[in-house]
DNA sequence: CATTAGCACTCTTGCCCCGAGAGTGCTAAC
DNA sequence: GTTAGCACTCTCGGGGCAAGAGTGCTAATG
């Protein structure tokens, strides 16, 4: 099973050359491209054996070799080289991010949209995420005389809102003095930890405590985030979807629908570390013909996301690993710097 | 230019025809599916003549018919009836806005889903919108020894949030206190009222005010809202996108970037009447061959949005009309039962 | 005189066929 | 083990062709 040494190189060349122009390579082009020592013969009984190892494949009789999955996953076990950002390029990333406002939000936005750029193709940040989800604030404020918005402050900074019908007239006044004692029991709490609590005689306080608990519990759901998705109109854009609009739309609808975050391992969410998906090796069936390359984002220990990119099976992989990599610890440097460290609260605003 | 009974009547055929089939229609085929009362002969030499006046047109010579933009707007201007939702078509949509939560945000999705799904093309919906917005509640939570998140609570019941860094530690005690003193200070002014004020001394609140004159002009400026766009993909599924990737990927840029507001009329902001936009009649080059029909929703005179559909040229117009009114009536109504009318503030809830 | 049947004409569409080109796989020679 | 040579296979694009759809004109009709 181990290749040999020019075996290897061959097929790494097959596949940084099919990952450049998208189409089958031939022995005679691989020879001439790679001003290689052998004939284009011997390049095609080494493609052979490629063939029978399952590394690569062929279209049809008369066509050049294409990677198979399996040979991707080789290359990008072992025969890749470890390409690292250039100083130049890292800094025209971080660049971005300076400029950028505080704002976790933002900074996911921004993170897809570098990678998504960079690689020409889709990109995913999903906000981060803490285990254990306490109260930090609430705030109640009128919106009619029987209505009023629930904010909540959660200890990862997620700020979520819920407007409360109430049976009876309340006035501010009220509200407010009710928030302040809420505030005084509740705080630091989890949503389980307030459950047991015995319920409140007053009508309105229940609703309210209620209405915290759901908050709190949604938000430690990870399902209920929805991620941010940059560069679908990149990934569209590569010849893999060329007049093939039905797997085009197929595709859309995948990175559309959150169910996406279902096929990302969870082996992930532990470390820092970039892994790699390729195709099949993806439990659910829609994303056969699709790669992913994520890395967990945040500090160790702290709220923490996934951040990462999604493509064709054909993609430059040290160029992918390299960008998630980078994007990803710039992204944990500024959580750790401005919100704080692990102990400290965790993760910062988010929307909805 | 007026058009005989009986020319007009064929013109109405034609589109609808062209509307569900999406082919260009021929004499033949025109007078078989409505059983009229006519050769395909006659038949045809009214098509000629309408072609002379503009309102339809040939791909090439032995095609059939379609509908120029002038024959559209002809249509929707006088010939087609006024389709009317029945009751069970009404109760479908009715009920599942009441089985979602008073939740402004929620409705507007939901709006854009139920408008998107029955027309089977992309929908959009605005975040409704004051002229004048007022500081309602402020309030400063405490992440790290030297930030905070401030989070505003506006009288249009949005709520904004930020990240603040501070030069030096503060307390949630120091912040609670601030927060305190600014709401008394600010509390129903607006942005411009607080920059009038004598600029405070000290460098913590100095921050604080002048982040929320920015929230606030953000939230007044309605360019910043991010519209709920639905059915993307319903669009692209429509075939005059089969087979040509490159106007898919046109629209979709079109569709996703947001200066699709842009091409929106103006004159649409003051009465909740359904407007339609055809084709070239939109000033923006993009969207040629795009469709728009849109309604403001929200009491008159309160805040309000819009919320529409946009689709090919080739749209079921009345459907269209008929929906986009009735959602927009019920959204509107939502409002003045769960967050009150014109005079006690607007709209509620709205993310980023 | 509007309507209609009939017919020639036009243009698209799908299909087959063919030749060029690319690439393989085998074999025999080095 | 490597390579040159060559037959073979398969795709791809273009030309040609027949079928089909639809028009536009003309002449006949009530």
């Amino acid at each position: 099973m181990a290749l040999s040494e020019r075996r290897a190189r061959i097929l790494a060349f097959i596949i940084e050359d099919y990952v450049e122009s998208a189409q089958p390579v031939g022995s005679a082009a691989l020879v001439a491209r790679h001003d290689l020592d052998l004939s284009s013969a011997t390049v095609r009984s080494e493609m052979k054996a490629l063939e029978e190892e399952g590394l690569i494949t062929h279209p049809h009789t008369s066509a050049g070799r294409v990677p198979s999955n399996l040979g991707y996953r080789t290359y990008v076990g072992s025969l890749m080289g470890d390409r690292r950002l250039s100083s130049a390029e890292e800094l025209t990333i971080l660049h971005q991010f300076h400029q950028s406002a505080v704002d976790l939000q933002r900074w996911l936005s921004l993170s897809a949209s570098v990678l998504a750029n960079s690689l020409h193709t889709a990109a995913i940040a999903t906000p981060p995420h803490m285990v254990e989800v306490r109260l930090k604030q609430l705030q109640l404020v009128e919106l009619t005389e029987e209505s009023a918005l629930l904010v909540v402050v959660m200890n990862d900074a997620a700020v979520l809102q819920h407007t409360l019908q109430f049976a009876e007239a309340t006035t501010q006044d009220q509200l407010t003095r009710l928030a302040g004692r809420l505030n005084q029991q509740l705080e630091g709490k989890t949503a389980t930890e307030i459950e047991a609590r015995v319920p409140a005689a007053a009508v309105v306080e229940r609703q309210v405590v209620d209405q915290v608990v759901a908050l709190l519990r949604s938000e430690e759901d990870a399902a209920s985030e929805t991620p941010v998705i940059e560069g679908v109109r990149e990934l569209l854009r590569q010849p893999e979807y060329e007049g093939d609009s039905d797997r085009l739309l197929d595709t859309l609808e995948a990175v559309e629908s959150s169910r996406l975050q279902r096929a990302i391992p969870a082996r992930l969410l532990g470390s820092n570390d970039v892994a790699i998906v390729i195709g099949d090796e993806n439990p659910a069936e829609r994303y056969r013909d699709m790669s992913f390359v994520l890395s967990r984002y945040g500090p160790t220990g702290g709220a923490g996301g996934l951040i990462g990119l999604l493509g064709p099976t054909r993609l430059d992989y040290p160029d992918a690993v390299a960008h998630v990599r980078y994007v990803s610890d710039v992204l944990t440097e500024l959580m750790r710097r401005f919100y704080g460290d692990a102990e400290e609260a965790g993760a910062p605003e988010e929307d909805q």
